[in-house]
RNA sequence: GGCGUCAUAGCCAAGUGGUAAGGCAAGGGACUGCAACUCCCUGACUCCCCAGUUCAAAUCUGGGUGACGCCUCCA
């Protein structure tokens, strides 16, 4: 598989340092709010990454952090005058029913800082023992000039970086460039002891920690939005590589933007969504569907059109699986010949092929509406030949499966007894030919929040979409 | 100022040297009591503009124009 490598600005193929294995780092979410879509971007763009790769054969070991020390969660658990610790485990909640409503699978780890504080104490430590990192007032800051590598990940020399940098009054840096890793508390904040003053860390050395404690000093890939680009990542690379004195990430995978009237969706220009809301209109699959309908660089303008689109696409690819399922019982034995068994190779052999390259989702997607199509003509075959369409709703279910959709599952509860009882009434009509009453009590149903369809395995009750 | 991205049908979106995937919407047809689903057919003489390279460019080069991002917390 190839991926483009930010560090490297081109395409690489992916060589991993132990065959078949692939270690994964992805930033999470500061948990002080519900995600917004945003956040929901390189979560799920990240998780096809995981299935696509766990598909093809890697054990693959996937790792998301939750930042839960962090001025916003701070302020907020002042706002509330609660403990900083109620404000982000229940956003970590909050968060984990987001992830569930995107099928997106939970990491194998999900580390959180406060329950790595020694991990991190002594990854500070080591920095100031090599020189990397000096104590000032109670805070610990990295010393930028010491790193001459510093800039690689953004492309910048160090020099150009600091013509945009904020100087702040009574700042105790030696350098302006210069980032915390350690801050002493002010009163009111939570704190950690530390051989330099009870305080917490900062933002950029929890990655540094947690990427070596559970992967390792060198990790085969690691995600984010490219806004982490810098300063984020490029001061995990500063981190890790001075501490470890190895390479910190083989490949470096960024995810564009979501914009809003072609603007970036961010908090400070209050035109974000939160998932939570979205979800609530639409659901959360096309939301998962909106971002891996375009290629996971690219810009993501969202709006209500879109995602009626988004909305209307998933309906065919959903109609294709319910009419593949109930077309399947009826299915006899025929023959499935080499040419049918090509042919569904070939779906899958594109499908991968364009997966390999930079994880074309876009591309791949069309692959399985191509699919879709020749499942809902062979559908319509009399009589089904049942190894065909055995055969077709492997590979739909495992190439949906590798995207993470067609998952949401239509509410399984009942058909309440009223709109049953009116169902049961509409079929006797229809038997009768009475068609008048039939449409009548088919506009009833409907007003029930109901529908009710014929297909060729008979009648069909489900809950509106809308 | 430094670094970078993008511009393809009404909309979304691939393709990045060989003559424009896929989806939504729209129109026509088949099926159907109706509807929905599904299937078939129809859509860019062309890929922001100009110039150049080439037998050949949406794809490469140069120059424009327009939009956006990072350099400050941000996915």
């Amino acid at each position: 598989m190839k991926i483009y490598n930010t560090m490297t600005r081109q395409e690489e193929e992916l060589k991993t340092i132990r065959p078949g294995e692939v270690s994964i780092y992805a930033c999470g979410p500061t948990v002080y709010n519900l995600i917004h879509l945003g956040n929901a971007r390189p979560i799920c763009v990240f998780d096809t990454l995981r299935r696509y790769l766990t598909y093809r054969g890697y054990k693959v070991t996937y790792v998301q952090n939750f930042t839960d020390v962090d001025d916003k969660i701070i302020r907020r658990a002042n706002e509330e005058g609660v403990d900083a610790s109620v404000i982000s485990e229940r956003y970590i909640a909050e968060y984990k029913k987001d992830a569930a409503g995107l099928n997106v699978m939970p990491a194998d780890y999900h580390p959180q800082v406060t329950k790595m504080m020694n991990e991190i104490v002594q990854f500070v430590q080591t920095l100031v023992d090599k020189g990397f990192a000096y104590e000032a007032g109670g805070d610990v800051y990295y010393r930028t000039h010491s790193f001459p590598e510093y800039g690689k990940l953004s492309h910048q020399p160090l020099e150009d970086l600091e013509a945009g940098i904020r100087v702040e009054v009574g700042d105790l840096k030696e350098h302006p460039a210069d980032f915390a890793l350690w801050k002493a508390a002010k009163p009111g904040e939570p704190h950690w002891p530390s051989p330099w003053s009870e305080g917490r860390p900062g933002w950029h050395i929890e990655c540094s920690t947690m990427a070596k404690t559970i992967l390792g000093d060198t990790i085969d890939i690691h995600c984010g939005g490219e806004d982490l680009i810098f300063p984020h990542h490029e001061n995990e690379i500063a981190q890790s590589e001075a501490a470890n004195g190895k390479p910190f990430a083989h490949y470096w995978m960024h995810n564009g933007f979501i914009t809003v009237d072609k603007v970036k969706m961010s908090k400070s220009l209050n035109n974000f969504f939160t998932v939570r809301d979205v979800a609530g209109v639409y659901g959360y699959e096309p939301i998962r569907y909106l971002m891996l309908q375009s290629h996971y660089r690219s810009p993501i303008n969202y709006s209500v059109d879109v995602m009626a689109q988004c909305v209307s696409s998933l309906e065919r690819l959903h109609n294709c699986k319910d009419g593949l399922e109930a077309a399947l019982p009826h299915a006899v034995s025929a023959p499935f010949t080499d040419e049918d068994k090509k042919a569904l190779e070939t779906y899958q052999q594109r499908f991968n092929q364009y997966m390999d390259d930079d994880l074309n989702t876009a591309d791949a997607l069309s692959v399985i509406f191509e699919l879709a199509r020749d499942i809902n003509t062979t559908v319509k075959e009399s009589p089904l030949p049942k190894e065909k369409l055995t055969a077709m709703k492997e590979l739909f279910d495992t190439l949906t499966g590798v995207l993470g959709l067609v998952y949401g599952k239509k509410e399984e509860e009942g058909i309440p007894p009223e709109v049953q009882a009116l169902v049961d009434a509409r079929a006797a009509a229809r038997k009768a030919k009475d068609f008048a009453k039939a449409d009548e009590l088919r506009a009833q149903i409907e007003a029930k929040g109901y529908e009710v369809k014929e297909t060729r395995q008979g009648t069909q009750v489900r809950k509106r979409a809308d």
